[in-house]
DNA sequence: AAACATTTGTCCGTATGTATA
DNA sequence: ATATACATACGGACAAATGTT
């Protein structure tokens, strides 16, 4: 019997690639804390590669606004403000009401019931108080969308923003509630009468609301 | 007499910054033309500099979408699609769309001024048909009121954005008309105003407006 | 199919500049 | 202020992978 090959195509893993999804991880779960420094020597020794996919992959993670780079003195993760959710937000919410609109001519029954189907998971996570499953699916249902706008400018930045959304969650900046199942079906619905502005609309509260739910959160202590 | 020294901090400038700067502009204006394979021992060279600030700055521009690696493969500038310009600009105008709306309530007398003054050499440089000049005063101006929104993210973005919409303007995708001169003396008069709601809409017709523009512009050839 | 040439990815040493005593 | 220790930026060599003859 011969050895069972892997037919797909595997993109070829670097060195760099591993290095920055780990070091990415660690910033967003907390392992690697905000203001912390970060030594490259001692990065390398601990994923076990040199130095160099190290000081790469913290390259882009400046671009990404995860660490900042202080050329010849020092680098080190970025702090979370008390409110970094408040900049963080709009401009997220404005780029999903935008694939939302841009969705609309491109969607097919498959797409609407994937939504359907997606958001019923999303209900269940939110029910059992599965928060982090909840975050996770959420960012499913709003990547369907994303990717059937079709737009690599979007993606990207759009990738790059809910990264952040999940570090704020991880530190207790994020909430989500049940609220969001109903808006998530209300978007559905419009989508099915192709209402691209009221979508696009409700879209933009979705996560908006998510900026007073956060501060509400912290006058109650 | 002692030598006049430079009292201004002057932020150290690194080989990659330099390299990066270069290699952007070139890939901007055109110098390194869509799809070129690039070879970085030979820009190394060309630029006079090692592999290592080279590759650096290759990695950055891929973030950006300057350059697309196919790892143990390839680097090469990334194509211009007929239509990029469609894909491109929807994000744009609605990030700036909503940066005037974060911008009224931190707009001073100064900020208005600047605008105005910004506006009429913008109009002075279209009418002289000077389009590049006229281009840059373009995005000072909508510069301005990004910095005044004073939200990193969004900051971040346009400013790639922005990068994008002047390497298509070199490849004759964009068109500047006097269109926009009005646009913008009706977007500071709203700003006066205080009317967040309308000034938001116009900046995003001003900017989706050069998608037609363009798509006239090859109709009549 | 196999050896070659080319290009990329990684490692590590060194020099330059920064912070601290 | 000077010297010391240290972290970073860059260079150059080696190794691994690609595709070419």
């Amino acid at each position: 019997m011969p050895v069972p090959t892997d037919h797909i195509k595997t993109k070829r893993k670097t060195a760099k690639e591993t290095a920055f999804n780990q070091l990415q991880q660690w910033i967003i779960d907390g392992t690697l804390y905000p203001g912390e420094k970060l030594n490259d020597l001692e990065l390398a020794k601990v994923l076990g590669v040199s130095r160099t996919p190290i000081r790469e992959s913290l390259q882009l993670l400046e671009v990404q606004g995860f660490v900042e780079m202080f050329p010849g003195k020092a680098t080190q993760v970025t702090g979370i403000e008390r409110d970094s959710i408040t900049d963080l937000l709009p401009p997220l919410a404005a780029l999903q009401a935008l694939s939302a609109e841009l969705a609309i001519p491109r969607l097919t029954e498959e797409t609407i019931a994937l939504l359907e189907t997606t958001n019923e998971r999303f209900a269940i996570a939110v029910q059992t108080r599965n928060y982090f499953s909840a975050l996770k699916i959420d960012e499913e249902f709003h990547q369907i969308i994303v990717d059937v706008a079709n737009n690599p400018y979007i993606l990207s930045m759009v990738e790059s923003l809910q990264a952040h959304v999940r570090r704020l969650f991880f530190h207790n900046s994020i909430v989500l509630t049940k609220e969001s199942i109903e808006e998530h079906n209300k978007m559905i619905q419009l989508m099915k009468e192709r209402n691209g502005l009221k979508v696009s609309a409700i879209m933009r509260d979705n996560w908006l609301r998510a900026i007073d739910e956060f501060h509400n959160l912290k006058d109650e202590k």
